[in-house]
DNA sequence: TTATTTTCAGAATGATCATTCTGGATTACA
DNA sequence: TGTAATCCAGAATGATCATTCTGAAAATAA
């Protein structure tokens, strides 16, 4: 009855999610979008509607694609050897150039402003699962006696949070050695704990 | 001769600067500035130029008279204590209602593409001279005995840098209380350093 | 093959933005 | 008091942007 959709949605959303990633909400226009994407602009509208949900399905991807991935040596592994892989593991991701363009998340919490409240609950949640998934390593931490002295888990968990938005809104502004090198530096830290 | 201005440009740069420093190059449009500042819009672009010169004087007066101000405990005072006198100071600067806004200069080089090259080369250096203002004084801690083990200080200098601006930008997102929280976690690590 | 549905390309719309123009109002000095 | 310079208000310009419209092309199912 209908003509096909000459393009793979599933893929152009991912080369979205790339550009959404690296330019930012604001920064990346529809004609620019239309234009890197090969696809027709109306085309896009139909098939993500417009352009707050369209960014909204590309942070859904990019969370359940990178961002929750990444978290999984705070839950396959535990305690303290948890948190060092975990750390090793973004160490080892900033490497990549895409990960000059920092986290999609991050960003776009600091321009929150510009989405809707879906986008907000998805980005919030995100950095909750992150700060309870290594509040939740620490606290195994501490109950095998693994640090050298005292922490409260909650606080320390955000103070850890903090740390990986550190390295990765560095890595925005840094080359990947410097990168590299404060990270080594941290772990070396946290070995001490 | 003349006709004499009705206002007085220090006051509107002053006033302008914090809209700026609130609200970011890009989302502060002329318009808005022309409303708020109360000034003529042709006024305005003949007291300061276009829009990116109008904003480069509003961050040489940010620098000034708030992120190099900040940088004078460490200039001020020694070693371990300036470090830690730093930080005090940010905790404290964090709790006004006005640093939600987070830092200028870090804001700035996230949306580094919207500035021209004198505003980069205004915000790399603010940044490079908090680096090295921290490097100064791990140098004397060192110097003096005062760290637990043996650190690089350059390494050192930038993971504190980075320290700092995880606690602004965890201001931009969090609430005070938490970031007065971390902070004191943070003051706690840095004194069994 | 034909009817029908969806796709697609490019133009059109309407909003917002930075910047400039115009013409009258205002003020300092001769 | 006159005049020349500068100010100011609002409209105008031209660019960019998100979004929608139009009409023709394409592809599937009968």
């Amino acid at each position: 009855m209908a003509r096909t959709k000459s393009f793979d949605p599933a893929q152009v959303l991912h080369q979205a999610m790339l550009l959404f990633w690296r330019e930012g909400f604001r920064q990346l226009s529809m004609e620019n979008l239309v234009q890197k994407l090969g696809v027709n602009r109306y085309s896009l509208y139909q098939t993500f509607g417009n352009k707050q949900d369209f960014f909204h399905q590309a942070l859904m991807l990019y969370t359940d694609n990178i961002f929750n991935r990444m978290l999984r040596p705070l839950q396959e592994q535990q305690g303290k050897a948890a948190i060092i892989a975990y750390f090793r593991l973004i160490q080892q991701q900033l490497q990549h150039d895409q990960a000059s363009a920092g986290c999609m998340l991050l960003n776009a919490s600091l321009n929150a402003g510009q989405l809707h409240e879906e986008s907000l609950n998805l980005i919030k949640n995100g950095l909750r699962r992150q700060e309870e998934s290594l509040k939740k390593a620490l606290q195994q931490a501490i109950d095998n006696n693994e640090l050298s002295r005292p922490r409260d888990p909650l606080t320390a968990s955000r103070f850890l949070a903090s740390q990986v938005h550190a390295m990765v809104l560095l890595r925005q502004n840094a080359g990947k050695k410097r990168v590299h090198d404060v990270l080594e530096f941290m772990l070396a830290e946290l070995e001490a704990w």
